[in-house]
DNA sequence: TTTGTTTCGAGAAGTGCTTCTCGATATTTT
DNA sequence: AAAATATCGAGAAGCACTTCTCGAAACAAA
């Protein structure tokens, strides 16, 4: 059985920061960083820097710090943004053709191949250079294609049913856009990356901004 | 000097989904509901809800729960989602669009009045009902409109740039969707809603997924 | 009315992430 | 070659969020 426990998620999420930087640095001709740099320019604590770094099993040296080059390869690495993941979308409405059309995601490992929507106006279309089919195709595309990350860009209504068919296809990742409680076996990893959820971040610290100017 | 201390960032990612459940139950004609519920229908600790609520001020009666409609006006006064937000948004690309024509926002409070870019093909259109207006302009309008709000959906190189723009015309709120790292006076509210960070979150879990299946 | 059940809310305990402290080490300066 | 400086990495301490425990309160049933 494997102790490696698992990845504190603020690490996760700061990663892309740091590599988001590395990719700058590297382009500005450095070679080396150390966690004070990448600290200071990201306004964090030094300390957490080298704990972040310390999961991806690169180390550092006294005095001059991490070796950029293999640094962003180990972040990449371990989110396996390296890989050419397959991933198919679902909803093909505003916010499912910018998620098409945002070409980057490819330097993130995540490659489109295949788009559902109920829409027939919609089906049989390209959108972004993707091929859209008709949502009850997903199973049987998705299982030819061994595809295992699903993105849902669906109405809330709709995400529970259309998780199931992903599932059904053998996709085991959901990223969620809906804002909806999905229900599935605990072998499949989701991630809920809802707007809502950071604007009320945003709204609440406003908020709270406004009160204390008030004094 | 207020000492009411901010509302930890857990605890306002989980309103939009008591919110969004509440509206349900509504919908489905309840009054009353108890922390119980809530949490068997979100996969959380009864305890964890009851102390999340207890941030909105509202209090609840022993063996019935909390008043559903009491809740809701509670939670949106709290993110102050019950007021017609003003906001506007730099960067009319893919996920800018799909943002103007996410209508939903209304319901969160965030009310586009005007959108701005530099692409003189975009200038002086409508996008999905919102006027799109020369980036030059930006401080002008939203100082006569009184605006606090800013969504960013410009590429990162712009990103700096553009947020000081939106300070000077008075915003006060800056919804950051461009991988980049502000630095903008402590006045000024930043939340970062990026995808990539996200994405990392799932790839990882996914990852760690396999590696324990592996097993 | 009394007993039983469910839930709230307050405080204590627990957990996990962040920050501090410090010895060891690589590099630069004297 | 020795001294000074900057940084890493490991462990300790601190802090913030989550979960547990329990008495009080509301309601239902006997």
């Amino acid at each position: 059985m494997s102790t490696k426990k698992n990845t504190p998620e603020p690490t996760l999420r700061r990663l892309p920061r740091y590599l988001h930087l590395l990719l700058r640095l590297r382009e500005g001709g450095m070679t080396e960083v150390s966690s004070t740099v990448l600290a200071k320019e990201l306004t964090l604590d030094p300390t957490q820097v080298r704990k972040d770094i310390e999961y991806t099993e690169i180390i550092g040296k006294p005095k001059t710090g991490y070796n950029i080059e293999k640094l962003i390869s180990a972040i990449k690495d371990f989110l396996s943004w390296d890989n050419n993941n397959k991933a198919v979308l679902v909803g093909v409405g505003h916010l499912g053709t910018a998620m098409l059309g945002y070409g980057n995601f490819k330097t993130y490992g995540l490659n489109f191949v295949a788009a559902f929507d109920t829409n027939p106006d919609k089906v049989a279309t390209e959108v972004q250079g993707v091929p859209v089919h008709s949502l009850h195709k997903l199973p049987e595309i998705a299982k030819k294609e061994e595809i295992k990350y699903g993105v849902l860009t669906v109405p809330p209504q709709y995400a529970q049913f259309v998780a199931e068919m992903m599932i059904e296809g053998g996709v085991k990742a959901i990223w969620n856009f809906a804002p909806a409680q999905l229900k599935l076996p605990d072998n499949i990893v989701v991630e809920n990356a809802q707007l809502t959820q950071s604007l009320a971040v945003l709204s609440r610290k406003y908020v709270e901004l406004m009160e204390r100017e008030d004094i």
